[in-house]
DNA sequence: AACCAGGGAAGAT
DNA sequence: ATCTTCCATGGT
């Protein structure tokens, strides 16, 4: 299925910001996905064409998931969503330089909540590449491969494992702890995600944090990347920090009231405020190879 | 070698 | 309620 997508819309950096995950395969301007649909695993080919003001988009499903398949496909790359609104409304913002640099670079959501979560308490207080590294042994250990992409595990299969067998992968025992708790609080049925799609905000933050493991900085990033929630602004994110220290010149890292302050004219749009201070730091990519 | 990293819990005021 | 300490480990 051909799908013609709302500019401005950069499928370039899309990709590229992608591809600091090795667990994902992009291929020139194509990507697969793992898609969890009616309880299956679902490979979706994802290939973008075109430029920034006008791009196209290629969906290919197997015939039975299509339907269901492109709808999420859709909403994880926000297809269907003009930045136009977003741009004008940073113009007149400190942020004008970012939003000019990054312009048509949509707030992609994660394929999946649950990966989500546990992907975001996996990378607490880590630096990235590391991160990235966990998660990948996490998802290659416990995970399932299908047509070259891999499936991230289940919450109830990861509810089976021990604190044992995340220690092996080098996880922290507080790591491998929240990790597996919580699994077994989403298996046990005692945490329903996808109830939380249908709150607000301050209610899913409340909801979230009341898990151990779980503090603000997480509940803040699963609604950006795994709800794709428009108006969340982590300040406890060292990253936010350094990138606001960065954009303002300032000698030290900014206090908390002062980047809630300046925050407060990036809404309702501060997500994207947040991923393009992430993307303005560039220290995100593949390590420089050694010589 | 020391300090940092896209934090959070537990303990101490 | 708010401040400090500890957790753990790779990267620079």
């Amino acid at each position: 299925m051909d799908l013609q997508i709302a500019g401005p819309y950069n499928y370039t950096r899309v990709l590229q910001r992608l591809s600091y995950d090795p667990l994902h395969t992009i291929d020139q301007n194509s990507m697969k996905i793992p898609l969890k649909i009616y309880g299956e695993h679902v490979v979706a080919t994802v290939s973008f064409s075109g430029n920034t003001e006008k791009a196209q988009c290629n969906i290919e499903l197997p015939s039975d998931f299509e339907e269901e398949g492109v709808r999420k496909i859709t909403d994880i790359f926000q297809l269907d969503r003009s930045l136009l609104e977003v741009n004008e409304h940073f113009l007149h913002t400190d942020l004008a330089p970012l939003f000019g640099q990054f312009s048509g670079m949509p707030l992609t959501r994660d394929f999946d909540l649950y990966f989500c979560m546990m992907k975001t308490i996996i990378h607490q207080q880590l630096n990235i590449r590391f991160a990235y590294t966990l998660t990948e042994r996490f998802v290659k250990s416990f995970g399932t491969e299908k047509d070259g992409v891999w499936f991230y595990p289940s919450p109830e299969a990861v509810s089976e494992l021990d604190y044992e067998d995340l220690r092996k992968l080098q996880f922290s025992q507080r790591k491998a702890e929240y990790v597996i708790d919580t699994s077994r609080l989403i298996a046990k049925g005692e945490l329903d995600l996808e109830e939380l799609a249908l709150l607000p905000d301050e209610e899913v933050i409340d909801t979230l944090i009341k898990i151990r493991g779980v503090g603000y900085w997480t509940a803040e990033n699963i609604l950006l990347f795994g709800l794709g929630r428009k108006n969340l602004f982590p300040v406890k994110d060292i990253g936010i920090q350094n990138a606001v220290k960065k954009l303002y010149n300032l000698d030290e890292k900014p206090s908390i009231e002062h980047l809630v302050k300046l925050s407060e004219a990036w809404s309702p749009f501060k997500s994207y405020a947040s991923l393009y201070l992430w993307e303005s730091l560039d220290n995100q990519k593949a390590p420089e190879l050694k010589k």
